[in-house]
RNA sequence: GGAGAGGUGGCCGAGUGGUCGAAGGCGCUCGCCUGCUAAGCGAGUGACUGGUGUUGAGCUGGUCCGAGGGUUCGAAUCCCUCCCUCUCCGCCA
């Protein structure tokens, strides 16, 4: 969410930007209805203020006055008591017949609810506006960052750098697939029994290749890159999905637990960008770097046929995950670091792979700058992404309200980044692909060798 | 799932239907004092938001006491629903 105040006075920066990312909305009517819930909001203010003067004592003392003859009744409270249907109050206290306390009290209701009446109206029209101008701010990409090069499709990211060398084979690859059915890694045939095509049953050694990448992996952040370990819930509500920008705009995309209005969730940056949601963190506790292990759940709809050969693509798949608040001065350094803490797992799995500063078309919603890492897959002849790195900004802080309190005793919102650390069947593609040897064996990468027992070798076994 | 207790500011914690954004404390900021530190003394210290403006100075309003409804002229305070936390019981991986 971006700041409404940017908005209203830089709308063309605004319209520049959805123009850039290819989404948007209608900019005009959301700085009319903004207007006009401002507007309302003055008019509302103004009857609540004068209500909130109103009490019995004030109301009696007034009368008092006038009873008095030290003032007329035009002359208190705004002149609010000389309405029509106080009269007959008045000429009972002066008769004697009610007493100035009750009658102040009779007083007071006549006011309230004419106000009640005006008010309810106004607070109505000024509700069902928020709502509408909230919907739209909602559904406003984040800005790029100027060092992001425009453009509309893939087609246009840039190759930042390439690292590693891609080995020359002495015989033809093949595809993971073929590889994991001939070692028994994976279980292609069995996997959709249990919940239909796109979830992957990895077994044996397969299972084990699995576990030793997220072990491998957390330790790795957390014992060199200075990353606290989470372990969080999969299932988050509704409010964090719209802190991280999953909602309003990609409901669909994810599976939902209709009983408990639950969310299975996209990526672990759901649940732990939002463990901060709703605080004021000091300023001294930054920056904040988490990593975690979580399943993730993608519907995929739509993608059929499309990148679904193997394990590239699925409902359900493994991810470390790296998420950092750091102070908003700060967050492009930890971009590039971020990158570089992402890369250092290929280069310790030497695996080749390159860097993508993707463009504004291809950038999510959410974010101002992200790269993409994707490794060689040799047996596919294609790279495959396992990890994008990006910076939002305060874009989801806003909408979280994850913020911080600086040294000059101000609140301000934190930046927040999150990149992937790595996913995880795709590094499994890429590393059967890479690492696979004529005779049908596969060597297991040298850093993973201590996760699995020290086991070099997985070979056939019939 | 059943019974009970509770959810108040950065944190802890008072609060009788009207002047309560809310006592007090902690923390924090500034100042004093102390040859360092601690303690002590004094002052200040919520967030969000409308208007105005020297456009995040100042001034002036509004909202917020778990969330949402309701009663009332008026709700932190009364009622209802929901969520969450704690204690006990039941069930269970």
């Amino acid at each position: 969410m971006l700041d409404l105040k940017l908005v209203r006075s830089d709308p063309d920066r605004v319209r520049d930007a959805m123009k850039k990312k290819g989404q948007g909305i209608d900019l005009h009517k959301l700085l009319e209805l903004d207007r006009a819930a401002r507007e309302t909001r003055t008019s509302v203010e103004a009857l609540r203020h004068q209500r909130k003067q109103w009490n019995p004592k004030k109301i009696q003392g007034y009368l008092a006055e006038v009873l008095a003859g030290r003032s007329s009744l035009a002359d208190v409270a705004n002149g609010v008591l000389d309405l029509p249907e106080n009269q007959p109050i008045l000429a009972q206290i002066e008769s004697g017949v009610l007493e100035l306390g009750q009658g102040a009290g009779q007083i007071l209701g006549v006011l309230g609810r004419r106000r009640k009446a005006e008010l309810a109206q106004l607070e109505k029209e000024l509700a069902e506006l928020d709502l509408k101008v909230r919907d739209m701010e909602l559904h406003i990409p984040n800005f790029p960052h100027p060092s992001v090069p425009v453009g509309q499709s893939a087609k246009e990211n840039r190759v930042v750098r390439e690292c590693g060398v891609k080995q020359e084979f002495r015989f033809q690859p093949r595809p993971h697939w073929e590889i994991a059915r001939s070692l028994a890694m994976i279980d292609f045939d069995r996997a959709p029994k249990l919940a239909g095509s796109g979830f992957i049953l990895f077994t044996g050694p397969g299972a084990r290749l699995e576990r030793a990448l997220v072990n491998f992996m957390l330790d790795l952040h957390t014992e060199n890159h200075g990353f606290r370990e989470i372990s969080g819930p999969v299932l988050v509500n509704r409010d964090c999905m719209l802190g991280t920008g999953q909602l309003p705009k990609f409901e669909s995309d994810m599976y939902r637990i209709e009983s408990d209005d639950l969310f299975l969730i996209p990526t672990a940056e759901a649940s732990v960008t939002n463990i901060f949601r709703d605080e004021i963190l000091d300023e001294a506790e930054l920056p904040i770097y988490l990593t975690a292990f979580s399943n993730c759940f993608r519907r995929e709809a739509g993608s059929y046929g499309k990148q679904t050969r193997g394990i590239q693509r699925v409902h359900q798949f493994d991810k470390v995950e790296l998420v950092k608040f750091v102070h908003p001065d700060t967050s492009y350094d930890e971009l590039e670091k971020l990158l570089e803490t992402a890369g250092k797992v290929l280069d310790l799995l030497e695996l080749p792979y390159r860097v993508l500063l993707l463009c504004t078309g291809d950038m999510t919603f959410a974010s101002a700058k992200t790269y993409d890492l994707e490794v060689w897959a040799p047996g596919m002849d294609s790279w495959l992404e396992v990890s994008s790195c990006s910076n939002f900004e305060d874009f989801q802080a806003r909408r979280a309200r994850i913020r911080f309190r600086g040294q000059d005793r101000k609140v301000k919102f934190v930046h927040t980044l999150n990149g992937s650390g790595l996913a995880l069947p795709r590094i499994v593609a890429a590393i059967l692909e890479t690492y696979q040897k004529e005779d049908g064996s596969l060597a297991v990468p040298r850093v993973l060798r201590p996760y699995m027992g020290g086991l070099e070798k997985i070979s056939p076994t019939g």
